[in-house]
RNA sequence: CGGGGUGUAGCGCAGUCGGCUAGCGCGCUGCGUUUGGGACGCAGAGGUCGACGGUUCGAGUCCGCCCACCCCGACCA
């Protein structure tokens, strides 16, 4: 841990990322196994990401609320596959006040049920409706196996439940908020995301429709960074969401619900990093420009700081942090940003002063070719600029690599050589769960998602006809 | 739950065949010199060697049991 440097991708992905995430701050392991405590530093990214998805979700009419931690443990077994899915993880809580509980509460995985009780509660009528909240909260899932951000006992996220009158409405919600998702992760984290529907199998416990979205890592492996359910009338029937139609008729609920975790911060690490460390998008990035003071004498560094602190001014919308650290060479600094992913270095010396010039390092591209001297004049919209080509540049950086790293394939053979050391299979599929699980028993990939697709082709494991397309490829 | 690994200073580790005062690097504190790509010198602080039990004149070291964490597999946002 002491060494200067990380381990590389290429050597150890996964050591690389363990060490990574803490080296950079961004989280730490708790005392209890598998649970983790998010650091400041990792915490301001996941404030930039919830400012990002709040503000879509205020735009699409929701509205937020928080509902309890603990959920009486019989409301978990009302919905019959929900249950089947989350037993083996819930966490119960037996006692309180020193007393054994008549009923076990267990912590809550996810929110369905009590919020679905509720809802039966509050809805009565068509003009209700739609209900559209969401909620900011943690959760808990006992898993077997952690690792820092993509699966702990205990995450954060936001889980958002609508009920609507009609199925279309719901399923048109549904959909809606996939591409939320969509645009948040393209648009402001720069990782590029397949969005398409989920195989029954993968499909969440209790949905009749599950879509995600699925970005590729830097390993190429594939990770789920956002789900969207339509959960049809299986959840208004289990706990009675009804209202009152305009013809007078009693009705159930269409109801959805979707969600987004800590877990896509993992995603922007494994998506951007480098050996180098984070490189985190400018939009989301807890400091988008970090000043290094570069000076030697007491003279000189009035004048640096004189300078630096018109930056700061200069840059006023901006999240701007400046390296007042002393005791430490510019070059320790230089590194221990790029560590930490900040997206803009600017670098200011006495030559810089004397010269009115200013040096930008920029992360995404690193070393000489990544840096240049820009005049002082100007630099209010220079440096935003700058921010700008960085997130597109990285957009540009991933999808690229993710293009690459996706093959069509027509026969098992060469299906089973890109899974294993190539990336994602995309192959023409005819739906059949018992060869979906033995695919993923015997190349460990697991179908992702179903792209969108027109046309017709030949199922590249049966051989029968089919009008669907899938994506297949190893998972965290 | 299976397989592997690790527990010695805040972090990373060494500690030989059981031996006398438990060491090294990084970090930390103080002072000075440094500062445009991971600075240096000097002086310091910091340890129930994961826990329990055993063998022994003597245990970080040998034996037994337990615990914790990490990695790889079966499940999952």
């Amino acid at each position: 841990m002491d060494d200067k440097k990380l381990p590389s991708r290429q050597e150890n992905f996964s050591e690389w990322y363990n060490q990574l995430v803490l080296r950079a701050e961004m989280a730490d392991y708790a005392p209890v196994r598998g649970c983790m405590v998010v650091r400041p530093y990792g915490w301001a990214l996941w404030e930039n990401i919830q400012a990002a998805l709040d503000k879509r979700f205020k735009a699409t009419g929701h509205v937020n609320a928080a509902f309890p931690l603990l959920i009486p443990q019989s409301f978990m077994t009302k919905e019959k596959e929900h249950v089947e899915g989350f037993s083996p993880e819930l966490a119960v809580v037996t006692h309180g006040g020193g007393q054994l509980l008549e009923e076990p509460l267990v912590v809550r995985p996810t929110s369905e049920t009590i919020i679905g009780t509720m809802y039966a509660k509050w809805i009565q009528s068509y003009r209700d409706l739609p209900v559209l909240i969401n909620q900011w909260a943690n959760v808990v899932r006992w898993e077997m196996r952690t690792k820092l951000f993509l699966r702990t006992l205990e995450f954060y996220w936001q889980e958002g439940h609508t009920a609507h009158a009609t199925e279309q409405e719901a399923a048109e919600h549904t959909q809606r908020m996939l591409n939320v998702y969509t645009d948040f992760a393209i648009n402001e984290a720069a990782v590029p995301v397949l969005a398409g529907q989920k195989s029954d199998s993968e499909k969440f416990a209790g949905a009749k429709a599950t879509y995600s979205i699925e970005a590729m890592m830097g390993d190429t492996k594939a990770l789920q960074a956002g789900t969207s359910h339509f959960l049809g009338q299986n959840f208004a029937k289990a706990f009675d969401i009804k209202f009152l139609d305009e013809n007078n008729q009693l009705q159930y609920c269409w109801t959805t619900s979707w969600g987004l975790s800590t877990r896509f911060i993992g995603a922007i690490i494994m998506t951007h990093g480098d050996d180098q460390g984070l490189v985190l998008p400018p939009n989301l990035a807890p400091y988008q420009v970090v000043i290094v003071p570069i000076y030697r004498k007491d003279e000189e560094k009035a004048l640096v700081m004189e300078t630096v602190d018109k930056i700061v001014s200069g840059l006023g919308n901006l999240r701007v942090f400046v390296d007042r650290r002393e005791g430490l060479t510019p070059g320790f600094k230089f590194n221990d940003w790029e560590l930490k992913g900040v997206p803009l270095r600017i670098e200011v010396g006495p030559k810089d002063v004397q010269n009115g010039t200013l040096a930008l390092a920029r992360r995404d591209i690193l070393g000489k070719e990544g840096k240049r001297f820009i005049p002082m004049a100007g630099f209010e919209q220079a440096v935003p600029a700058v921010l700008a080509e960085i997130q597109a540049n990285m957009l540009a950086k991933a999808t690229k690599f993710r293009d690459e790293h996706i093959f069509e394939v027509s026969n098992y053979e060469d299906f089973k050589d890109v899974v294993e050391n190539k990336g994602w299979a995309k192959v023409w599929w005819y739906d059949d769960a018992a060869n979906e699980a033995k695919i993923k028993e015997e190349t460990k990939a697991s179908l992702r998602n179903y792209a969108q697709t027109e046309g017709e082709g030949v199922c590249f494991y049966t051989g029968k006809k089919t009008n669907k397309q899938v994506y297949f490829a190893k998972g965290y």
